[in-house]
DNA sequence: CCTTGACATTCCAGCAATTGGAAGGTATAC
DNA sequence: GTATACCTTCCAATTGCTGGAATGTCAAGG
């Protein structure tokens, strides 16, 4: 199999592919005479947990791990059950971050529309309150 | 003012004072005989506006734009009334993709824990299901 | 006078996860 | 022979810093 035929197979990229063979996370596969790379089947499966982990958020380095295991006949699925979980409690508080971040957008440009547009050393516009977000925070 | 007091005054780091003025947000300040740098009052308000709306979430281009703006004595306040605007909704939208995947990462998580945890094919574990994800999404 | 410490300077490298492009080789069809 | 669709490697860019190395400056204290 091609490299082409990989990555139509996962819907990941050959530059990704690669790429996910330079950091180590992939095994380099057999060479074809003509120095191209040729897969096996196995390659299939092992990327599309790759792919699957990192479109749920996981790091390049957390898929490492989870492989590792795999590599060493260790059954990884506890493992990936608690990455899971972590992730999720991750997402959880990053979205209330965003969240707080959100009203406080909003309420700036609310308070922001009483004030004048035209006020270009910003003591009194939108910018001046930016400005003295800094300190406050 | 040396760049350490401008630093305190502005909770960033003299590194990233150095790094603004690299790429052209700061204005290369004066420099004393010994070469250290030397900045004015106004220098503070500057930073506290590139800080406030690195906290507002605005990438340094964003702020860029403002700053030239105000550079030009063109009055930011309207434009930067709606970047406040549109940062807003974008994070709206990315608090969805978020909310969306710590949906999934829950089921996921409650629909591993049926699973044993000691296949190491992944045929019927967390992993499988992890797998899938690539192919379905 | 010398040393110590806290400043300052520049430049180089690295993080994460790709993506883009250049420069070149190969295989297949027409 | 040539067009095209692959393939290869390597280098650079993205974003927003941060760390470290190597070096210079300045004030205080013994």
């Amino acid at each position: 199999m091609q490299i082409k035929d990989l990555s139509q197979r996962t819907n990941l990229s050959a530059k990704t592919i690669r790429y996910y063979e330079e950091i180590g996370l992939l095994p380099p596969p057999q060479r074809r005479p003509n120095g191209y790379r040729d897969y096996e089947e196995t390659a299939v499966s092992r990327i599309k947990l790759v792919a699957g982990a990192r479109t749920l958020g996981f790091s390049l380095d957390d898929i490492g791990e989870i492989l590792a295991l795999r590599d060493r006949r260790e059954a990884p699925c506890r493992v990936v059950l608690d990455m899971v979980e972590a992730k999720a409690a991750e997402i959880h508080q990053r979205i209330a971050e965003l969240q707080r971040l959100e009203v406080e957008l909003r309420q700036l440009h609310a308070l922001g529309l009483t004030f004048p547009t035209d006020d270009v050393d910003g003591k009194n516009c939108v910018c001046h309150l930016v400005s003295e977000r800094a300190a406050n925070k």
